[in-house]
DNA sequence: CGGTTGTTTCGGCCGGGGCCGAAGTGAAAC
DNA sequence: GTTTCACTTCGGCCCCGGCCGAAACAACCG
């Protein structure tokens, strides 16, 4: 089909992998992180179990999806951090699909995702943006030369317990543009090891669907002791 | 066509856009951060001038690309530096189009493209490489927390007379993942401050498409005073 | 004012590919 | 064993969208 004359990296096949609404919608929603069989994924996309399989088999062909088989079962997920990437520099650049949801409840689903959410393995959501910040006002994180861990922000971890797995070629701190805040969040392996941590310790606690979360009593204290977040923007309206 | 009862933003229509062969190889070819016309676009990807037409339409109003009229010329550019690296992203997952480029001519333009070109506005190939290599190795970055720039390397830029803008959003100091070396090299401002210096000052110059670049014998005296970069690898095989 | 050249619009062709449902495979449960 | 359930394969439908060429339009040049 191709005249292809031109040397270089084919963008074009890479690109068709995400360029189909059924496929995109499963690489969003495995933004979550976790593993989602086929059948989850296809009800979830709203289409036959068919349909999904192919999908699935091209994604998965195209090193965007890692799969893995456990019985009956056909797991799936993000191949790693840079397919998340990604996904994340097309969702940043696209426009909204729904504006206005059309469900009482599927407008309560999208204030809880707006409020907090993971976003692959970091947080995000107003509470995500608002730690980045208070990071950065702190001089935790320094906005001078990009986004940075300042040896103040290294302490802090430090005395949190968290300890960031290091020699890895994964940036520890990047810079993660927000879809529904529009301003950059803490990602990187700072930011998923920062996201652990608050689930593991409690500050935070799955809801529904599992991509929201929500911030607990503990978590609000200890969010306000560690960066000084208000208890106002903690708690959910 | 979509059953689309899934919120969220829209990747499907952005990927849609790159998805496309002809597409691609623009948005490639603009990489380079030039601003080209229809025609040549058309030339350069083997099309007629009315598929390019409607390419550059779609492009443009999907904001990858911004166009420029001037008389009866079109000139279209990449968006911004937002829209080159999620090509580059894309680039950094794609299979290699042609591995074996078919005339003589070809394989040059390519072997000179990957000893030293442009990407976007930066540097890039075997040469970009080495000089990110160097400056790490110099601790003028620091690839400890992220690759960020380090004091050293800040007094390094300004004592050779390059200005980083500042306050911008954009990062300071960004890793860019190089098509042919698979290895990381320096992007965002401080990446674009040194390009435009290495041009202005003769270091280095545009060879042939514009896009490859060859390093001057001024240039490699620099490289190996400021950078310690040997004159083996900086002289082109 | 015509002639040239860069760009745009339109009609028509045609292939790729997303969708489904029906039927097949294989693991788990009974 | 049989039943159930998750997944897969296949055939067929259909429409989206990329391509071209012919012709219109617009800017620049004599």
């Amino acid at each position: 089909m191709q005249r292809a004359h031109v040397a270089g990296p084919d963008l074009a096949t890479v690109a068709k992998l995400l360029a189909d609404g059924t496929r995109a919608g499963f690489c969003l929603a495995l933004l979550d992180g976790r593993a989602w069989t086929a059948t989850e994924l296809a009800r979830h996309a709203g289409v036959a179990p068919s349909t999904a399989t192919e999908h699935l088999h091209a994604l998965v062909r195209g090193n965007l999806l890692a799969e893995e088989r456990q019985g009956r079962h056909r797991y799936v997920r993000l191949a790693g951090p840079h397919v998340a990437e990604l996904v994340e520099s097309l969702a940043a650049m696209a426009p909204e699909r729904s504006p206005t949801p059309r469900s009482l409840s599927a407008a309560g689903r999208r204030q809880a995702l707006a409020h907090a959410r993971t976003c692959y393995d970091h947080l995000a959501g107003t509470v995500g943006v608002a730690i980045t910040d208070a990071m950065i006002e702190r001089r935790l994180l320094d906005l001078e030369h990009g986004l940075g861990l300042t040896s103040a922000g290294a302490t802090w971890l430090e005395d949190l317990g968290i300890t960031v797995p290091t020699g890895t070629r994964r940036p520890s701190v990047r810079s993660c543009l927000d879809w529904t805040e529009r301003r950059p969040h803490l990602a990187g392996a700072v930011g998923a090891a920062l996201c652990s941590h608050a689930f593991d310790t409690g500050w935070i606690t799955p809801v529904g669907s599992r991509r929201a979360v929500a911030v607990t009593p503990l978590g609000r204290q200890e969010f306000r002791r560690h960066l000084g977040l208000s208890e106002l923007l903690l708690s959910r309206k």
